[in-house]
DNA sequence: CCTCCATGTGTACGAGCGTACATAACGATC
DNA sequence: GATCGTTATGTACGCTCGTACACATGGAGG
């Protein structure tokens, strides 16, 4: 343990990560006007000093929960279309993707929806939505062609979108059969 | 003038619209997390006073701005929907309706997203985003069958957005496409 | 013309906000 | 074990916030 260890942290395991966290579950139950330095802090449990010692603003923290949230859907998404053997397989993914057992309707979904009212605002975070745009859509391009895994993955935008925000929202069945219709 | 003009407002022209227009715009501008009541007054050039007399709360005065936002956007694409003469004119109305000559980039489509966004959170306006989904909806089965219609309904929403955030949109002829191959 | 009361406004209060910054804590180095 | 500099925290300042509420104001009924 000599020159490895040299800069090694003092005691401050992950509480970047702690912050972050509580962050984005702020954003999920009260929206981006609920995050402050004092709510995240009680969040994470964490003296008010240290949420600006490791984010510089308000908007720093804010850049790195929504960027952790979107690689994270979007980390997801790419391991679900790389383990999909064969087109077939790969809409059926997309799918389940969109019924719903990833984006739980009240957490991630709101996440996401939030960062796209925040994006079409800020230029950083419009970066972010930007990237996971594309990682959505070349993780497609592993089963479909260009021009339709761009239409594909705007559909599976609003599908997602019209699914969270109905009370009569679409079953599976109807949500495959969508797809389908596009994708025969 | 005896009878009937006794319950006649005293000299408020129009006082709650320009809360409300000016309450939209700050959305558009600054989100939601930009409304207060001091900063929609100073918009709409009237005394603080005046919005707690005109709205009980700065809810009551985001809903009634989210309402109007939901039921103007509705309206237009009823209107485009019912002046259409056949199912092709009503495809690419669709189109046109997408490629953003009525969202304009930077203004209603910040007004929707911020509205779904707090439509998450809130069953108040989770009401209003059923009832314009509602409308579309219907207007779409002027010319499609209901499982159509949602399913277009759902795909509009995904290119709309897609198209606001993206640094690359789809041309209004990729749009016209990724239509017809829904709609062939 | 006077009175009255619904309609509309200005001011004030307590709370919470972002951020700066002096200071404490503590591992590494000698 | 003494020193030092990075890492971390508590406190304080100036500001904006939502809302309550006392007061102005001006048309309607006498």
């Amino acid at each position: 343990m000599e020159a490895s260890t040299r800069r090694a942290r003092r005691h401050d395991p992950d509480r970047r990560d702690k912050l972050i966290a509580a962050t984005l579950d702020i954003i999920a139950e009260h929206g981006v006007a609920g995050v402050s330095h004092r709510t995240v802090a009680r969040a994470a449990d964490v003296p008010l000093g240290s949420t600006t010692y490791h984010f510089t603003s308000l908007d720093d923290l804010l850049a790195a929960a929504f960027t952790r949230h979107a690689d994270s859907i979007a980390g997801v998404f790419e391991e679900r279309m790389r383990a999909a053997p064969d087109r077939a397989a790969a809409i059926e993914s997309v799918a389940e993707h969109i019924s719903g057992d990833l984006l739980d309707a009240n957490h991630d979904l709101v996440l996401s929806v939030e960062l796209y009212g925040a994006a079409a605002r800020k230029p950083v975070l419009r970066a972010v939505t930007q990237a996971w745009m594309r990682r959505s859509r070349e993780a497609l391009e592993h089963h479909f062609d260009p021009t339709t895994a761009r239409e594909v993955d705007a559909l599976i935008e609003g599908l997602v979108l019209h699914s969270a925000l109905s009370t009569d929202p679409m079953t599976p069945a109807q949500v495959r059969a969508a797809l389908h219709r596009f994708l025969p």
